[in-house]
DNA sequence: CACCTAACTCACTAGTACGTACATTAGAGA
DNA sequence: TCTCTAATGTACGTACTAGTGAGTTAGGTG
């Protein structure tokens, strides 16, 4: 987190700075979100973490509730802004289909936090989602890029299979989300860490690989 | 009115039976839990949509997090014993590992609460699930079917892609899970609910062409 | 029938967690 | 320098929530 370039060039630590104030308690907020959940998470401790006072999370986002869904609004721009900068068209098909992969596949297990809100959101069923103005708003870049890849794989003949992009989005999603989000109920119970380097390695190349045999048709009923 | 009296499960309503009130206790905490994950459940929820009162539930349970755990358990087993009867050995392997993706689907589709309480567990880092000495020694049956159907596929030639079976039920269980698990936020920022009829059938059928696509090999670097 | 224990009820408590009233201070602009 | 407001600190209230103490009843057993 860089400190936001304010009026107050070279602001101390302990100065007034309420644009740094509001990024910290976002900063801490997202940890503790992600760590236990939204009602499993504690105002007070999240102050306790920081320089600030409980009294300034009410003084910025009002309620437990706001400052959990600003938490989110933060953590979904911040991916969008990713996918937005995704470059993969001046590949070859298949090969931008298996690199868009693998980047999805590496921006989740570089953002394990995020992933634990998405999954936290959906046990109550996206409900502070759809109370957000922002995020109900957000673009989805990624399925223009995909929609591409796929035109282009079927004008070249590379891809067989008649594909949604919504679908092949969601087929990658799953994977790469069920790797990170599931690793500790999966390690329970299979005794297998999928985000061990050595299974994380082999796991990258198996998302391409999947999703590109099943564009090329081959697990089509015959 | 009243059944004559029996010390077996299927007395009355209003008798006493112990296994009846903590087979309740556990049904209601269950969904519960599921809706609000263990931090958010209520006690005195689960206490007041039953006969029984809150009292009980410490009676058989002793706190909230070993009920937690209890319900766990019987989740778990629930699945296991599905696991246990299926049966796909008499397919041919493509087939059989078709079928198995599919009942797999199914599976996760009429489970919804199982989903979301093993979500739940993954974001405690499924700290309850090892303090279970009873899902610790589960077994994974599923592992040996799928085994099973590679040994074969690799056998008859159908299977190139050299797989471990692992990976290979990562790869199923990923995608059911996400459909179901993840409908919320995907709903919301997609525009598409995964889980009307007309997705389901068509990622029911998609579930088992990837898998089958990416066994044949076809998405392997040439 | 009398007895004994498992099953059950009710009222209560200690601690916690979100949220706020009120006092104070920094610092930008006049 | 003075003033006014945004920013911050302190201390507290209210409501909830997990858990319990103690007594009551059902119903199987000798």
């Amino acid at each position: 987190m860089t400190i936001p370039a304010s009026s107050h060039p070279g602001a101390a630590d302990r100065r007034r700075d309420a644009d740094r104030t509001k990024a910290e308690i976002l900063e801490v907020a997202q940890q503790e979100f992600a760590r236990h959940g939204y009602a499993g998470a504690r105002v007070d401790e999240i102050a306790a973490r920081m320089r600030t006072t409980k009294r300034m999370i009410y003084y910025y986002f009002g309620s437990k509730e706001r400052l959990y869904i600003a938490v989110l609004e933060k953590a979904y721009a911040e991916v969008r802004e990713v996918e937005r900068t995704v470059d993969v068209q001046h590949l070859a098909p298949v090969e931008a289909i298996r690199t868009l992969a693998e980047l999805t596949f590496d921006h989740h297990d570089a953002h394990r936090d995020f992933i634990k809100l998405v999954a936290i959101e959906n046990v109550h069923q996206a409900e502070h989602i759809r109370k957000s103005e922002v995020l109900a708003n957000l673009g989805t870049p990624v399925l223009d890029v995909i929609s591409r890849i796929l035109d282009a794989g079927q004008a070249s003949g590379d891809f067989v299979t008649e594909a949604d992009a919504i679908d092949v989005h969601m087929m990658i999603s799953a994977f790469c989300f069920f790797r990170v989000a599931n690793q500790h109920t999966f390690g329970a119970l299979f005794g297998r860490d999928m985000t061990a380097p050595e299974h994380r390695a082999r796991l990258r190349l198996m998302v391409g690989e999947m999703i590109v045999a099943y564009l090329r048709g081959e697990g089509s009923r015959s």
